[in-house]
DNA sequence: GATTTATTTCTATAATTCTGGAATAATCGT
DNA sequence: ACGATTATTCCAGAATTATAGAAATAAATC
């Protein structure tokens, strides 16, 4: 994962309609929740809802299938443990592994 | 850490600049950089950088301290390492913690 | 105290993002 | 085929964010 990835998938993130949808869907489980479910829980309009969707999707944090008349939302586990495995390594841990230890002295 | 901070940190590193700026501070070790070091690796104007470093230290993710002429600009590790805590607790595990092991099959 | 260096604040403009009502598309049951 | 359900796409306006030149501020040096 480069750097424009990382940033695009944490400007998605960063926004607290997209980050509660996000949770939502992975404290549902691998099987996520249909775009309906999560407007229950959010309550709001259909409308921005999916755009915040869209906005996932596009950065591959979630994935959509079509269930019937539902679309049911699932979270890219993989794509995220990757993001977090980039601002671990890049941004906390930095190039010196003793930095955290030092610091809890 | 909330879904509001967590939200406000990952939108002011959702910008390909900014976590450049990051990057490039935890890179540094905990020393940090001045300001105008930051300038001189990214090569952009230094009002358009100081407003990105604004964001960055209004959300806490950096810290400004002044050593004569020059500011010096240290990453927030123990934020930021609440931060990725968040993430792996609330959008990668999820409730679950045998799922990425599952997934992995 | 004038000058140099480092950085911010002011100000303006351009660009992007957010929001939601209305129209459209896909699916299902009857 | 029709009506109901589910969700998206279109469209527009409002709000926010990004960019950067010019002026102001701060600290060191001569």
């Amino acid at each position: 994962m480069d750097v424009a990835q990382a940033a695009r998938c944490l400007e998605k993130l960063g926004h607290p309609t997209r980050l509660e949808i996000v949770r939502l869907l992975v404290r549902a489980g691998p099987e996520g929740l249909p775009v309906g479910d999560v407007r229950k829980h959010l309550g709001i309009p259909a409308s921005t809802l999916s755009h915040h969707i869209l906005h996932l999707t596009s950065a591959g944090l979630v994935r959509q299938q079509r269930e019937g008349r539902v679309l049911r939302c699932t979270p890219n586990y993989q794509l995220m443990e990757m993001l977090v495995g980039m601002l671990t390594e890049e941004c906390c841990a930095g190039i010196d592994p003793m930095a955290s230890k030092r610091r809890a002295r």
